[in-house]
DNA sequence: GCATAAAGTTAAGCCCGCTTAACTAAAAAG
DNA sequence: CTTTTTAGTTAAGCGGGCTTAACTTTATGC
């Protein structure tokens, strides 16, 4: 299906140079503070999805749910997140994200936003204006997409 | 530094759920193929800077020699990436992909730009214009930042 | 109500990544 | 030419992530 090649190009290059610096970036930053990648992906997912339960974080990252329970609780040792009884289901837990899980995220956005003002410090006033515009449709559509269900 | 408000937020809500759309993808890909993060982060290294020095990897990755010595070998054994005497310095390794190694990372970006193509299929044709100028313009000074040195 | 299914946990065992420490070999410094 | 520095390897040991297997506890189906 061919949208536009143009486009598709744009995206691209703008994919390959974003992507190897953020994961990059993550990585040093999740090593910094002593957590693995994998207890620092859960960290992310409760950030982005908000609270949820073991069985959804097994499903998401296609590990057992024995290999969740271990991953969480390392987590709750050291602080990041609560894990608590569902009212509603005795059975299951609800996790979520402690003060000190979102203030370390919120260190790691800090760093990563970092980049985004030397970036923005390259741009003309209007390059920034064209690019803001571009970026909230780009950001209206992958909210839709993640909205609707991939078939 | 304020550079721009309007700027700062669209990149950040942009950042946020491109962010984390990658990680887990990149991540999900990495498993499928059995290989773990950080040896799939060695050839995404190598594919984005091109051949080079042990030294360049324990260093980029923050890891001693040793360990780099260690996941290289593991790469190498998959035939993921060569490892040859660098012919100007005897002591000095050069690594580089192999056609099995950029085969798999093709791979990894076709998943990715998938997505990408959805994105575009939710875009108007006059905003598609719009988002590939502004993302050329991001492209070209994050290619900037990336070759001068960070102080 | 009783069997069955579902949500998590615990323990054993495996491989991996990482570190330190001891090493080899080649280049640079003097 | 000898000493020192640099590049990388090897081995031992630790902790982490993951799986399977055997549980416990709570909800559901009939």
């Amino acid at each position: 299906m061919m949208r536009s090649v143009q486009f598709m190009q744009a995206i691209r290059a703008w994919m390959d140079i974003f992507m190897h610096r953020s994961m990059r970036g993550w990585g040093l930053f999740a090593k910094s503070t002593g957590l693995s990648m994998p207890q620092f992906s859960v960290l992310m997912q409760l950030h982005h999805k908000g609270a949820c339960g073991m069985s959804e974080i097994s499903e998401r990252f296609e590990v057992t749910p024995a290999a969740a329970s271990q991953l969480v609780d390392k987590l709750v040792q050291n602080g990041f997140i609560v894990r608590e009884e569902d009212p509603n289901d005795r059975r299951a837990k609800l996790l979520d994200l402690t003060d000190k899980g979102r203030e370390l995220l919120e260190r790691g956005f800090q760093e990563r936003y970092r980049w985004a003002d030397q970036l923005a410090g390259r741009l003309t006033a209007e390059e920034r204006v064209q690019v803001s515009e571009a970026l909230n449709i780009m950001t209206r559509a992958a909210e839709e997409l993640e909205a609707e269900p991939a078939p």
